[in-house]
This record gives structure tokens, C-alpha cells and sequence, in this order.
DNA sequence: TGACTTTATGCATTTAAATGCATACACTTA
DNA sequence: TAAGTGTATGCATTTAAATGCATAAAGTCA
């Protein structure tokens, strides 16, 4: 496991921050997190590559799409952490992310918001190949 | 009060999560933590600034020493990190820190280690003036 | 006032983060 | 296989942190 130090670094953007506070309700493919947090597809991938190296978030691939979540360690460090950020992520750029992801779920604009047997395009959020 | 980033932002260093966690201890000088953390003068004092900037340290000045100390607020994110960084800091470093001040406390090394009525000076840590 | 202790800051340099743009890579499905 | 969807990365540029050195500033006390 990764160091406090990692954790603080990997927390220390707001950027980043807005992305755990989305994966705080839960796993998120990049896409649907590119999309409330408004930003480029590299820009917000970087930062997932950024959290995942700090050791806040991991990973797994479904088909095309990568799904990001928080780590769950049963330490007392990190329930300590994730209990701070509840606490803590309470500023407007947060809630007002919250309030566009739960919208765009009950919209089913979200991956995560519809039961599929395969995954199937949804909305486009970059140019397609040349 | 300052937002999570700038706490992030405070804490996303190696330095300044040392004198952190000396802080933990209670309050301590400039010199103290210079002593401990052995870095130099210029170094200490620039993060303790960036740790007042970031709302996570407040200073007193008493006599020609400035004393600094973790914020103590009620509110429950002030809270929930110091727990947090409480039960986090249990690297090697950070021990390592506990001890050599715990060490100099006991050794009267440190201004908090006496009583005394009047500040006097106790160990050199920079050079004269020309 | 002058010598001393501690702390802060101006300046220059180095080091690391962040960002945009284009493009490659992974995977699916017609 | 080719086109579509989503994700990662190489490269260049900008922006911010970190550090050292010298020096100023604040305060004490003989």
C-alpha cells in the first residue's frame, strides 16, 4: 500500500478531488466522469491515472470501458480518510457535481444506470476516428 | 476557514507532514521543529507560511520566538482529520520524529521542556550576524 | 545602542504538476 | 475487416512548488 504522503498528493487537486467525490456514491466508468466533471478526455484521465498511482482509486475494464472506484481497505487509516471526505467534500463545485451525476443516472445517460447484458454506445463525448 | 483543497494542498508534502506531525504533540517553536525536521531555516519557516495559508496551523509570537500548533476547531471535517491523521502517520519518518523530540523534550532541549518566567536562548541553530 | 536569537522574505534556480493536442491502443459490433 | 466508442500516452508548453543563499525584520537583554 502507498504512503500518507501519496494519499495527500493524490488529494491535493480539485480536479481529482471532484472525482473521488463522484466515486463516493459509487463505480464510475471515465466517460461519465468526464462528463460532469465537463473537462478534456485526457485531462481526466490523467487524473485517474494520478489517483490510481497515489493508491485512492482502482480500476477494472468492461469491454471498452474502464470502471473507477475507491479503494475499500478495512484499515483504520483509510475508513479514517474516506470518513473524512464524506465529512468534508461539501463545498459547491461537489454538491453541484453530485447533483449532475444523480440526474444524468436518472436520466439514463449513465453506465451505471442501465441493466445490459453487452455494452452498447450511450453518448458521444469525443470525435470518432478520422 | 479555508476549503478541503488547501488542506490538501497543506498536506501533499513530505515536510510539512513531519512537522504535522509534530504538531500532534502540542505546540511547538519554529526552532523545535527546525531541530527536529533538520532541514533548513528558510525551509521550516516557508512551510509553516504554506501551512498557515492552507487554514491547518495557527502561530503566536511570544518574545523573539513564533510558537505554531495545529488548528483546534469543532467543526466535524477538522475533526475527522485530525483523526484521520492521527492514525496515518505511522511511517518510519514520523516515528523517527516522535522519538527525537520526545528525546530533546526530555533532555530540556526544547522551549516547551522548561518553565520558565523569561525566554532564553538554548541552542544555536544559525549562524551569528556579521 | 549594539550584540544576539529567532523568524520571515526577496531573488534565482531547479523540479514537478497540470493542460492541450494529436495519436495510439483496447474493445465491440456491424 | 472496418468503423465506432472509450481510454491511455507522447510531446510541448505553461504554471506552480520546492530549495538554497543572503539579508531583513522582530524581539530580548546586557
Amino acid at each position: 500500500m502507498k504512503g500518507v504522503e501519496d494519499y495527500f498528493k493524490g488529494l491535493a487537486d480539485i480536479n481529482r478531488l471532484r472525482i473521488i467525490n463522484l466515486l463516493l456514491q459509487g463505480e464510475l466508468c471515465g466517460c461519465d466522469i468526464q462528463y460532469v466533471v465537463g473537462s478534456s478526455q485526457s485531462n481526466v484521465s490523467r487524473h485517474l491515472t494520478y489517483l490510481k498511482r497515489s493508491g485512492l482509486v482502482v480500476d477494472r475494464r468492461e469491454g471498452y470501458r474502464v470502471y473507477y472506484r475507491l479503494i475499500q481497505d478495512n484499515k483504520p487509516e483509510c475508513r479514517e480518510l474516506l470518513a473524512y471526505l464524506k465529512v468534508a467534500l461539501t463545498d459547491k463545485v461537489f454538491i453541484a457535481d453530485s447533483k449532475t451525476l444523480k440526474q444524468a443516472i436518472k436520466d439514463g445517460d449513465c453506465t451505471i444506470s442501465e441493466s445490459r447484458t453487452r455494452a452498447t454506445p450511450r453518448r458521444r463525448l469525443s470525435a470518432p476516428h478520422a
